[in-house]
DNA sequence: AAGTGGTCTAGACCACCAT
DNA sequence: TGGTGGTCTAGACCACTTA
């Protein structure tokens, strides 16, 4: 039954620009090409892999499509990392109406060792009962509180983690993601829904108990979509939208 | 001020195959090509347009990414059409939790000329007072309804619709648009917010008045970005949730 | 000036589809 | 069998960045 060699649609050799992008695509998994250095220049790609540069070129296009890698002319081509813009335009969709994007202010509420739920460990590849890390962050925009979140991470990943790496980073928490554990946050899936805010939420967010809020699951997927943090965000959408736009501007 | 001859980033003389790019979406805005259609071989492009085959290729590979062109080995590259396959799959990101993507059963509540508010002309490029169409629609998924729809069309691109005809159709919305006025949708910005349902919505949907409700605010956009509907979608996500995936799978 | 990515060419050959 | 898109090559030249 496993017997691919006549199922059409299943090529039995891969093109060979496909079988460079995969190899590239280990070398960013396994951290050999580290978030924000330059990979080597084409024309030396080309010859390591004895292929055209053309070839070289269109494994790197699938690669900058994916955003894994960014090209800029005259310099080289880097690992995409993650730094604030990036954090802002391509992973945070919430927006305040009739205004610009905003950098939002994280405090710590909480942050304990747990273990894993069942719907958890389905969504992060772990077992029920597994070690996870559990955290509360309030995210203020403009001043004023706007977000809950609650992280879980696999306490796998995030080897001796603590509650002061959390507390204390001066950028963005994927940022302490690469920087202290090399982990590289390259996609997320989101699921949205309308709900209520129970009474601890509401208080936090200065609102009254059955307010409505914006519910949002995301998983954040790294190379290779292994899942490194599920994330539950409560946002009081009174004054701020969350951003959805379907097919590229072009 | 106007001068933009030593602005940094901006090329004089855009890339060939930029200028390419620009003649194909004008013969696809103008009609020239329409959808389901093939456009010519790539061989034959060329040599209309005396230049070489990889030129060609990399046009269309930037309206292939758009979503414009849909390349096919063997058959050809066809314009984008609008079949239920495409609009379940591209634009419908309301799923039912824990089970697969359904085609929604449509009821038509209501139709009416009216005018556009000022923001609905904002939206639309029109002058506020302009004549549009309002339709209300009720989405059922499996059997269920779930969501309820306001539907803003400014009349002067939809010359003539009926109510008849919107009632009447047998395919999707977008279908109708394409078919009867030659209107493609190729792309939608959508702004989504919590509220909480008013006693009408509530009685469509069956829920109590006050319960929560996913609001997502849709401006559908065609060639050019020429926005051509707006939707304001309310979604009982008690059993349904809505799907944003940010970054290709790869 | 040296090194990088970006554009463009001209062609060969392959994989797939229709007939 | 003829036509289509898909892959790959080998090279020239341009645009941009850095030193």
């Amino acid at each position: 039954m496993s017997d691919t060699s006549t199922m059409p649609g299943v090529p039995l050799a891969a093109p060979l620009y496909k079988e460079l992008e995969r190899q590239m695509r280990d070398a960013l998994a396994s951290g050999e090409w580290k978030p924000g250095e330059a990979i080597p220049a084409e024309r030396r790609l080309a010859e390591r892999f004895n292929v055209s540069i053309g070839t070289i070129r269109k494994a790197i296009d699938e690669l900058v499509a994916a955003n894994l890698l960014i090209r800029q002319q005259g310099r080289g081509t880097f690992v995409a990392s993650h730094n604030r813009d990036r954090l802002l335009f391509y992973f945070f969709h919430v927006v305040p109406e009739n205004g610009a994007k905003a950098y939002p202010d994280v405090r710590l509420l909480s942050f304990a060792r747990s273990r894993a739920s069942g719907r958890e460990a389905g969504e992060l590849g772990l077992a029920a009962g597994d070690p996870v890390f559990r955290a509360r962050n309030l995210l203020s925009l403009g001043g004023a509180p706007v977000i809950v979140d609650e992280l879980t991470l696999p306490a796998v990943r995030f080897p001796g983690l603590t509650e002061r790496q959390f507390a204390g980073r001066s950028s963005t928490i994927y940022n302490l993601y690469q920087e202290a554990f090399g982990i590289s946050v390259v996609r997320t899936r989101e699921r949205l829904r309308a709900t209520l805010a129970d009474a601890d939420t509401a208080a936090l967010l200065g609102l009254p108990r059955g307010a409505p809020l914006l519910a949002i699951r995301r998983v954040a997927l790294s190379y290779n979509d292994v899942p490194v943090e599920l994330r539950l965000s409560l946002v009081d959408t009174a004054h701020h939208e969350y951003w959805a736009d379907i097919g590229a501007p072009g």
